[in-house]
DNA sequence: TAAGGCTTGTGAATTCATTCACAAGTTAAG
DNA sequence: CTTAACTTGTGAATGAATTCACAAGCCTTA
């Protein structure tokens, strides 16, 4: 029934565990798409997400009324919201900076283009790598680093150097205008509040796991 | 004070983000102590970790107090007690099934084997794959995976197999006796309350940056 | 010994996130 | 048209995590 239901008119900060789960739900969404259902109930996305219903009603309440009373969600209708929502209906341009194993890996991961993260190109300072091919990705001197984001302008960098490399390259990139920075590196890195930083941190997640078993009971 | 510093008589559940930042903490910890200073003062400790020093200090008071006031915190003592909270005191014995790309990089990554994460072999179903090595990693056939961990009682199984095989492989796991798991497929797994699950899903990452984006100011 | 400067440890207050619980709306059946 | 069975959307209640704020303790200097 909400009007205001005008993505850039956004009035609650949205915290980040619910953008995971929103994330969550479109992944289900897709799996029913696939499947050829047609309507879906908080209470049937809850159960796969391993939440509760109230909980995916409350996530999708931030961003208006897409459900109907009594019957649930229009399948591809709350899809096309969520896409709209987590800004999936364009094209994300990509730079890896660090061409070693991990940057390999995710320049030849076809997860990330099936959901419109395009990789331009990769970025390395070793001559072993530079003008090689990953999987179609060419590997360019990071020397051209800066002129590249002017002219391309990726919206998003993904960073696989070595940990102690991982602050000098964020604030090269951003000085040079990304605003968004997906890091490997196991490092704390510090970027000005306008830019959006995620660290993905494998070994603190196997500590995660440490921890869980050392303190279980 | 409290002399219920005992890591088995934990009386409130620790929060995962505790935990997460707990090993923040040491791997700064690390740092200080590889250059040879002595103490270090909450402040100091939060303004790496982008927190606040009461949160550090919060952090800390629920395994004990571990600081002189007025001084700070001894580094290499509460890098001693952290390492004892979050279980890096030993070896965990850690086995990868999927000898994939993401698998294979993670087989040669060092940063693990450095905090005390062994890993014994890894499993594959593709004949490509069985028999070879990776960095010194020995690529099995999965058919022996059951037998495997009876035998060799890995304490953590890491997942790389596709999205759709993973939770088969969950379920064998589990059955065969494992209490914990650090997947990379990006689907919601299921496992009984008893087994530690953690999720490295990079495709949410990326929709979490491109939110951010959309929905900026 | 006393004073001043610093920093911890922790209840209390606050802020943030999740869950409850129910009015209101929808559909289907008779 | 009426009733029964469902399910949403959302304030209010609860629960969890973070921040505040300060007494208590340690160190240095005189
Ligand atoms: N491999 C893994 O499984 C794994 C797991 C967790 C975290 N990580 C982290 O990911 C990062 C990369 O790991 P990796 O295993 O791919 O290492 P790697 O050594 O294979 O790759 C790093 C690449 O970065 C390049 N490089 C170094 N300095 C650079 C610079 N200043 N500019 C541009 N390129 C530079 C190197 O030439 C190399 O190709 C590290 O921070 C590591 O800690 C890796
Ligand atoms: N490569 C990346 O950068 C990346 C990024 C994010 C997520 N992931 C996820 O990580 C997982 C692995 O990705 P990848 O790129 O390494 O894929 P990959 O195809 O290179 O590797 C998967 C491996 O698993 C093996 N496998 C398949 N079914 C198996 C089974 N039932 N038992 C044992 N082994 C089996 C395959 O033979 C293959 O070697 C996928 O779930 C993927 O979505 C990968």
């Amino acid at each position: 029934m909400n009007e205001f239901t005008s993505l850039t008119h956004l009035v609650k900060r949205i915290a980040d565990s619910t953008v995971r789960r929103l994330s969550a739900y479109l992944r289900f969404l897709e799996d029913f798409e696939n499947r050829g259902l047609s309507t879906i109930s908080s209470e049937e996305l809850a159960k796969r997400g391993g939440t509760t219903s109230a909980q995916v009603r409350k996530d999708l309440s931030f961003f208006g009324s897409f459900g109907k009373r009594g019957l649930g969600y229009s399948v591809p209708e709350l899809a096309g919201r969520l896409r709209e929502i987590l800004g999936l209906g364009r094209e994300w341009r990509v730079f890896i900076v660090g061409a070693g194993k991990i940057g390999a890996a995710l320049a030849q991961y076809r997860g990330f283009r099936q959901r419109g993260f395009t990789i331009l190109a990769a970025y390395d300072n070793s001559s072993d790598k530079i003008g090689k091919k990953l999987d179609g990705v060419a590997v360019r001197d990071i020397e051209h680093l800066e002129r590249d984001i002017q002219r391309e302008k990726p919206d998003i960098v993904v960073l696989t150097v070595p940990g102690d490399q991982a602050q000098k390259v964020v604030d090269r990139v951003v000085k040079a205008g990304v605003r968004a920075i997906l890091s490997f590196a196991p490092t704390q890195l510090h970027a000005p509040a306008d830019v959006a930083v995620k660290t993905v941190n494998m070994a603190m997640e196997l500590e995660g796991l440490s921890f869980a078993l050392t303190n279980r009971d």
